[in-house]
DNA sequence: CGTGTAAGGAATTCTGACACG
DNA sequence: CGTGTAAGGAATTCTGACACG
């Protein structure tokens, strides 16, 4: 119930090309979106990055939030702090 | 329960390079796979092949199949029997 | 039948930079 | 800060063909 199999939705197989087609952003944006650390794409051995659908979700997000006018920053402020909440609950401290 | 929205398995957008590394066949026999119709890679505009998770699980079976001596041409043959049989469930005569 | 290979062209992706603001 | 763009190089993919068997 806890533990899962990686399912296909965190497979990276697909090149920025088509994430921007699918998110509808450009390129560019994607990259400075890592550059930001608010998604990280997988690297082939060429160096051509990969993405999930997982990412192309976290992309949406992030999308959306950028049209409410949130800027970067607090976008991977957020989610660190839900990284904490995370950790929290691995090494709970009583 | 028996209508099922399209999950990330069904998604074509796995080049036929990723596909040979994640298979372990060459791209040679992939398109020729395709040109036997046993496999049915999605087209962009400009004609790049992009499959689906869907489509690698197909192919593994197609991989051991052949593995087993099977003729692509037989594998072919089980392929319209399937769907016959799926029509016929659909347009069922009485 | 099933797969390898060399050939040439076209589209993709990458990085670092300059630009605007 | 967030995004556009031109630049040049490197790797990808495509098709049609010849080869072996």
């Amino acid at each position: 119930m806890s533990v899962q199999a990686i399912s296909y939705k965190d497979k990276k197989v697909i090149s920025i090309g088509d994430v921007s087609k699918i998110t509808g952003i450009t390129e560019r944006q994607i990259r400075y979106y890592e550059e930001r650390e608010l998604i990280f794409p997988k690297r082939t051995e060429r160096g051509t990055r990969k993405y999930s659908f997982g990412d192309i979700e976290r992309l949406m997000d992030i999308i959306e939030k950028r049209e409410d006018g949130v800027q970067t920053f607090e976008i991977r402020q957020d989610l660190l702090k839900k990284e904490r909440r995370l950790d929290g609950k691995k090494f709970q401290v009583i």
